[in-house]
DNA sequence: CTGAAAGCGCTTACAG
DNA sequence: CTGAAAGCGCTTACAG
């Protein structure tokens, strides 16, 4: 056993590339930032001296003159339970892996799920170990905010934060409209008592998608009754109690509006344990198309969140900020996926 | 709008904190590795300036002379749906994340769930761009485990991989003691035809599982019967179908072991569709005692994973391995929690 | 289009 | 215990 082995054969270098190519270093380095300036012939023996050699640019060296970390961060604004819960946050962390890979950018992890961890990383942050922040927002996410507004870190939100001071960047799936959308499924199919069980109002999509509930119940002369509201929090558990709650105070509902198919997951127990069919006595129209609205029996009719594109533009968006530009929103449409539930 | 905004005060540097402190560089930078062969008041003086500038080491430069990469990896060679699914997952993503923060490591994280994706990376990780690889294994584990020992990168393994050549560093839970456990406690409360709901057999714990179940049914002489297995792919449909399944099979089963909570939860709701109770019925045993398993009606009596464990342990040998040991395997046991379900 | 050279911010023998 | 100095592997004006 070795013990602090050292690694032998070093890993080439730009010298060895360009020694084999026949130029200089600071060719080979040209070649690398995109070939402008550079002939035809050097660039091609440029090309063959790294494949040859199997070089990969030393990212240390890099970062160190460029001042650029060359990464971006993952914040995990979030509690273990919230984590666990959430398939979209996978979902998300997955998609913007995969985006920043496509420009070679390593993305870092970072737990800030308590006080203690932001007051551990605010100096990380604030030293620009990173190039920006991926932020998945929450009504924990605030602090955040500020701390990363303070180093002057590009960072993009997952969702509108909320009470928000000044300009900041953020995506998100166009929530109000989605739920409209939704509404107005149910509505045409000719329900008439629609209950709905929201996200908590601080979270992400909460109030905006009781905001489409409530607009469409307007706009189609129908009483808004507070009794066909309750409050969930994205949990299965609590979309199974908030409909046991609906179907006490308003045993002849026809229709619910669930804020997620975690939620309306368990809406559907309790729906069942109540000897009532869906979308027979009852329909149940969800959010998100997430992996569980398969599962479910009946399957879910639900509003698709482009989860793919909200990566994707999350990522664009920060990588553009680094190179400068201002902040900006984006709002993605949702797309109404109709299953057997609704 | 400032576009490509140099940034204009630049992050203090070794050398200002070497001047506020009225000493070299080099003594400033034994402060920053321990403070080995430093005066007291040396070292008082640099910790001052440090504190007084906000200085934060400039990581880049550290990693170019150290030729470390300073970083960790972990690898998601899963693919979407498994990422999604597992709670189990995101709970270790989270441990891990924070246990390398305690040693100030940033974890990177690498999608390495397709063909596609591993043909891209291999070369960041040749070329040592992290330092080490916690890997999450599964039936798709191997392809990555040849690549790391090629790459001579330390890594260890989320659960025994299968089918491996050489010594591979891995953790896991005790998974056929844990199944033992689980099975002696239905037995005790007088259970005698006891199914079980399997994980895969090439997936994490899925096999060891079973032998326990085995093991302990022929310690107890009770006849091993096909017909009470059954298995599913740790999702809760799969337990659901599962359970559906055995019920069709053995009607008069009085117990079932399920490899996860998620599975458990399936199980549950099979159990109640065929209108029977648990555990009046049918005692349910579960595995993993994730977040789930409260939250179900009723609650599970599961073996809990000792998560935080793992994954410390999974963060200590590989930096312990970075550090030039030998692989090791680590072994923890898992704890029975009794709650309603059996 | 190209090369020589300076410099990014650290660590680490080497002398003393 | 301490300082001066070399060097890690790159990028980038600067001349030409």
């Amino acid at each position: 056993m070795t013990d602090t082995a050292p690694r032998q054969k070093r890993p080439p270098t730009i010298h060895d590339v360009a020694a084999h190519a026949g130029v200089s270093r600071g060719t080979v380095s040209r070649v690398l930032q995109g070939g402008h300036n550079v002939s035809p012939a050097s660039h091609q023996a440029v090309d063959a001296a790294i494949r040859k050699l199997g070089y990969v640019v030393n990212r240390a060296a890099r970062s160190l003159v460029t001042r650029r970390a060359g990464s971006v961060a993952f914040l995990l604004s979030e509690t273990h339970e919230r984590l666990f819960q959430d398939p979209n946050l996978a979902t998300l962390l997955r998609g913007c892996t995969t985006a920043l890979a496509a420009h070679d950018i390593p993305l870092v992890l970072i737990a800030a799920g308590t006080e203690a961890e932001r007051r551990r990383i605010a100096p990380y942050l604030a030293a620009h170990q990173v190039d920006g922040v991926l932020l998945f927002t929450s009504h924990r996410g605030t602090p955040m905010i500020e701390l990363l507004q303070q180093a002057e870190l590009p960072f993009v939100c997952c969702g509108k934060p909320h009470d928000q001071a000044g300009a900041v960047s953020y995506v998100v799936a166009d929530d109000r409209e989605g739920a409209r959308t939704m509404m107005r499924h149910l509505i045409d199919s000719g329900r008439r008592r629609i209950a709905t069980i929201a996200g908590p109002a601080d979270g992400p999509g909460g109030l905006e998608r009781l905001h489409g509930y409530r607009e469409m119940l307007a706009e189609h002369g129908i009483r808004y009754n507070k009794s066909l509201v309750a409050t969930g929090d994205y949990s299965r558990a609590s979309g199974e109690s908030c409909m046991r709650e609906l179907l006490a105070r308003v045993p002849d509902l026809d229709a619910v509006f669930v804020a997620s198919d975690l939620m309306a997951e368990g809406a559907l127990s309790a729906i069942e344990r109540a000897g009532l069919s869906v979308p027979g006595d009852i329909a149940v129209g969800s959010f998100d198309d997430s992996p569980v609205a398969t599962a479910t029996n009946p399957p879910l009719t639900t509003m698709r969140q482009p989860w793919q594109r909200i990566s994707d533009m999350m990522v664009r968006q920060l990588l553009a900020q680094i190179e400068g530009d201002g902040p900006a929103s984006v709002i993605l449409p949702t797309e109404l996926v109709v299953r057997e539930s609704a």
